[in-house]
DNA sequence: TAAAACTATAGACTTAGTCCAAGGTCAAGC
DNA sequence: GCTTGACCTTGGACTAAGTCTATAGTTTTA
């Protein structure tokens, strides 16, 4: 079975080592063995969960939700709508981001109309509204 | 003038004490001065800038944005363009943040639809994804 | 044999606060 | 005068997900 030494596993799928390292401190992931000086040693399964933990990362989920995906992936006969739920939630919650940030920018497009024109400091518009009572 | 004591002040806008504590080691906000037992006073325009900031907080700024704003305010007779460009780079990082957020949107709905039916975690259509080569 | 390229660990740094602990101050009630 | 409660102070730890640095050990290459 093939190993890896940490900065091939972390070429191998786009993070770095320290990443690597830290996922590890973080109970996400574990070389398959550490050799006799000590240096750790990957195999597939744990360039399998890496790749896992990314795809994961890049929906923008968090380690902790990771972590729980992980552990339900242990137990393969359960049902699998706690996963489902997870994902329902994770969703929701990035729905909720979704429209904080268009109502940022809708407050902000509305503050930029306020200074069309360029004036002194003193007279503008976007500052006024921001200072107003 | 007025003067009041940090949760005086912290009640009147509506942010904790530790919050305007906060703001001043970041020298965004000083007491206008401190009483024989060190109790920090603050009057009307501390009032005015911590309204100032937590304004700016609620469009989604960072500290270090609202930092460059008061120093802005500080030159009245100065163009107002670095103000405009300001809040369009902001406005532009807000925007980069919503397309950001839309396309995991997108992605964990597409996941989403690959596990419908209740079935076994072994079975799970959306594990499965997340782990394909 | 020496330099380059790895490896290891520990700890600091980032954001915008929040929370806690230990100790000082002040006003009210007894 | 004393206690109690509600303030105040400072300093430091904690959050998320890494990133970066320093120091030291190991392995490979020239």
């Amino acid at each position: 079975m093939a190993q890896y030494l940490i900065h091939e596993l972390a070429k191998k799928v786009g993070v770095s080592t320290d990443t690597i390292r830290f996922y590890e401190k973080k109970h996400l992931l574990n070389p398959s063995f550490r050799a006799e000086n000590n240096y750790r040693y990957y195999n597939d399964d744990a360039l399998k969960r890496l790749i896992f933990i990314k795809r994961c990362r890049a929906l923008d989920m968090n380690l902790k939700e990771i972590e729980t995906l992980i552990e339900l992936e242990k137990q393969p006969e359960q049902n699998c709508c706690a996963v489902n739920e997870l994902i329902d939630e994770h969703l929701r919650h990035v729905e909720d981001k979704i429209a904080e940030f268009q109502h940022f920018q809708l407050q902000l497009q509305q503050l930029r109309q306020a200074c069309t024109t360029q004036t002194t400091i003193d007279d503008c518009q976007i500052l006024k509204q921001l200072e107003a009572k």
